[in-house]
Parts: structure tokens; C-alpha cells; sequence
DNA sequence: TAGATTGTTAATCGATTAACAATC
DNA sequence: TAGATTGTTAATCGATTAACAATC
């Protein structure tokens, strides 16, 4: 299988949702899929499936279509989930509640090793089958369990200090959802995820766009 | 001010990135900034600033900047949060507790008015200052309330049955979590927030380029 | 006036769509 | 073989970047 570099971050986005739809396919025991059918389930064209698959390789077979469960274990293998990576949750609010209950990480293959607070009402509970530990030992578990991504669901206010204890024992890549720019060494790959965007988006397109039938 | 058809969602989505920072700088007494420094405030090159902002008019000043509580007030135009939508969450799980909390929607003038479950052991219950009600009484409530906005944090199994409804009570416009594809009339907007593609971004690019130094 | 910064036009870059030859 | 569907190349479309004239 290829690894190009510089493959479009609009391609990877795509993956896990070709995945997830993949995994339901295999469990309903269906085992070949064409471009064209798994575009109309996910609402992407056929065209722009086949694109992507084929920035890493030829994963299809002409004239038939694609093997569910070998197209499953190709995208695995691109995305890298077959390593099982090892997550910490710091900030264990309603939000960091819910992703440490969330069943699709772990479908994904992810694990949840550690999750971190500073609030003692929630230090000792066990969520999702977790113990909260003490953020002031997030370092040492982080190291000992060997954690390689980190969620950060705390206020703000404190998301940078955060960071910078992940990083600083040995955080690979943080996946934050404080709603400001965190400062990390190069070699530590940061994304945001920003929860208010799409109400602002579904605000702007009906108040533009109020009668979609008149522009569509 | 223009509102020209066609802007690119792209932009839509930065709007709000812009008009977060915005509020920021107001608060802390700032009267004027250059697209240069909101800029590397928000690690967007100044360039799509004013591109992105001259979609929709002419909102700074030639050598000086923008006056930050104008540009602010443009782009809750643009938007259309003066509007104060009202939003009805159902399913309130963590995530929808978490969400129901999130003072990012206040500050954005959303308006919680609405919450809905199935579980008795959650139905009346105040989160956030709201009584928790039956998904039974959605319907009515979602008229009664005038609710235009609705958040499917349900399970994927019933998300369907919900959109159904609040769609049936007249809401126009709906944010998921549930990872699927989501039936609706087309005068209807929908948008997919997807907690699980910020994850396996990660672990692509953990996979392919684990030693960033070398590849930037 | 001189310096700064916008708004706009042109150039580049990249992503999506279309078309079709290859082949199962 | 005939029909179907991929993989790939070419064409189009759109978004970002660069450059600079306008002007505060």
C-alpha cells in the first residue's frame, strides 16, 4: 500500500466515514459494495470515493466492486487504527463524560487508559469502567500507560496548561475542545474540534437562505 | 450590507472563528485590530481575513484596521445571531447535558428552550436551568416554545424517529451527533458533527508522519 | 506628507467532476 | 462475450495566495 505524502486533509476526513459505513456493511453480512451504492448511503458521488481510495492504492476489482472486509482492513491500515491508541481524557465535565462512554472510539479501535481532573467530587468515580485520577498524576499515568493521544475537555482557562503537561510527558497528539489556539511543539499534532461552529453555520444558512426550495 | 448568494461554506466556517476572537479583544478593551494580527491570533493568514470579510462589504478602515465592536456587530449580521435562536436538545445523555451547559451558545445568543428524553429517571430534571420533559411532549413543546433550532444527541437507532418529529413541529434547521445519514425534506438544514473523524485525523497522521520535524 | 493597511484584481494552487480505457 | 465497475487521465471548478492600487 502506498503512504503518499501530501494527501489532502479533505481525504482524510472522508476515510473514517467510509469506515464506519464499511463496518455496518460487513456486520449486515453484505460482502461486495460498488462506488456507486456506498456514495448514495453517504451521500459523497461514486467518483469522488474512487479518487480518494486510489491515493493509496487499488483496492477494487473492475467490473465487481470493492470487498467490504478487505476495504475495511486496507482503511485500517491507512488510518493507522490497527495500532490501538492509547487515549487520556482531562477534564471529566459532562463532555468528558460522554466521550469517555463514547461507543464509536472504541469501535475505532482506541482505548481509554486514563481520565483526569482537578474537582475531588470526581477524582475516584469510575466512568465507563475508569477510575478519575488527580490531574496533578496525569503526568505519571501518561507515561506509565503509555498514552500516546490526549482529549482536552477542560475549561479554557487551564486547556493550555493541559497541553503543555501532555506534551511534557510525552503526548504524541491532542485532540482539544477549547475554543482557543494552543501553543505546542512542532512535532505535536493538535486539532480542535469547535462545537459551536455548526449552530453558527445553521444560523447563517437560515438567515440567508431561509426558503431552501426557492435556491436549490 | 451585501448577502450574496454562493459564499463558500469555508468562509461560513471561519466567521464565527473570527467573531469568537473578536468578542475576546473587545472584552480585554481592544478598539482596533489589522487583519495581520487577528491573523496570527487565530494562525490565518491575513490575506483570507479580508477576503473572507469583503464577501459581504467593506468593514475597515485603509491604513488603520478594523474597529473591533463594528466588525463584531457586521458579523452577528452576517450570521444572523441577533436573531436569538431557539434551540431544543433531545437526548440528554452526557453529551446533551454537556451541550445543554455550554456557555459558548449563550455567548453566541442560542437559547436553550427546550430539552427532551425518553429515560424517567431524566425526565424532570433542571439542567441548566431547564426542566428535562418527555420526548413524548416534544412536539408540543418545540410549537408552544417556538423552537427553530433542535440537537439530535440521541442514540443512532432512534435519531431518525427524532428528526422525523421535530420536523413535523416545524423546526428548521437541525445539528446531529448521530452518526448517520439523516432523512429530511429538503427545505430543511442539516448538519453532522462528527466527534470521531478529530481522532482518527490523529492517528493518520501519527501513522504516516510520526516524525513531523522531518516532514515540515 | 509618509507609513500603514485595506479591498480588489490577477495568478496560483488544489480539489472535484467528467470521461473513458482497462478489465473483471 | 456482454455488462458492470474500477482506476486514471483530462477538464473544470473553486479556493487560497500574491500583488498592488486606493486611501486613511
Amino acid at each position: 500500500m502506498r503512504h503518499k505524502k501530501g494527501i489532502s486533509d479533505a481525504v482524510i476526513e472522508r476515510l473514517p466515514l467510509y469506515y464506519r459505513d464499511l463496518l455496518l456493511l460487513r456486520d449486515a453480512g453484505i460482502d461486495i459494495i460498488s462506488s456507486e451504492r456506498l456514495g448514495e448511503r453517504l451521500g459523497i458521488t461514486p467518483e469522488q470515493i474512487r479518487k480518494d481510495l486510489t491515493c493509496f492504492g487499488a483496492f477494487g476489482k473492475k467490473g465487481v466492486g470493492y470487498y467490504v472486509s478487505e476495504l475495511c482492513q486496507q482503511i485500517v491500515e491507512i488510518i493507522g487504527l490497527q495500532q490501538h491508541w492509547k487515549i487520556g481524557i482531562a477534564g471529566i465535565g459532562h463532555l468528558g463524560w460522554a466521550l469517555a462512554n463514547y461507543k464509536t472510539f472504541e469501535r475505532l479501535g482506541f482505548r481509554t487508559m486514563g481520565l483526569f481532573d482537578v474537582d475531588h467530587r470526581i477524582i475516584g468515580q469510575n466512568v465507563g469502567g475508569i477510575t478519575v485520577t488527580s490531574s496533578v498524576d496525569m503526568g505519571k499515568i501518561i507515561r506509565e500507560q503509555q498514552i500516546q493521544i490526549g482529549i482536552i475537555t477542560t475549561p479554557a482557562s487551564v486547556a493550555q496548561q493541559v497541553a503543555d503537561d501532555m506534551v511534557a510527558a510525552g503526548i504524541k497528539g491532542i485532540l482539544t475542545f477549547a475554543p482557543l489556539r494552543l501553543n505546542v511543539p512542532n512535532n505535536i499534532f493538535v486539532f480542535r474540534e469547535d462545537l459551536s461552529i455548526g449552530l453558527s453555520r445553521i444560523s447563517y444558512y437560515l438567515t440567508n437562505y431561509s426558503d431552501k426550495t426557492d435556491t436549490f
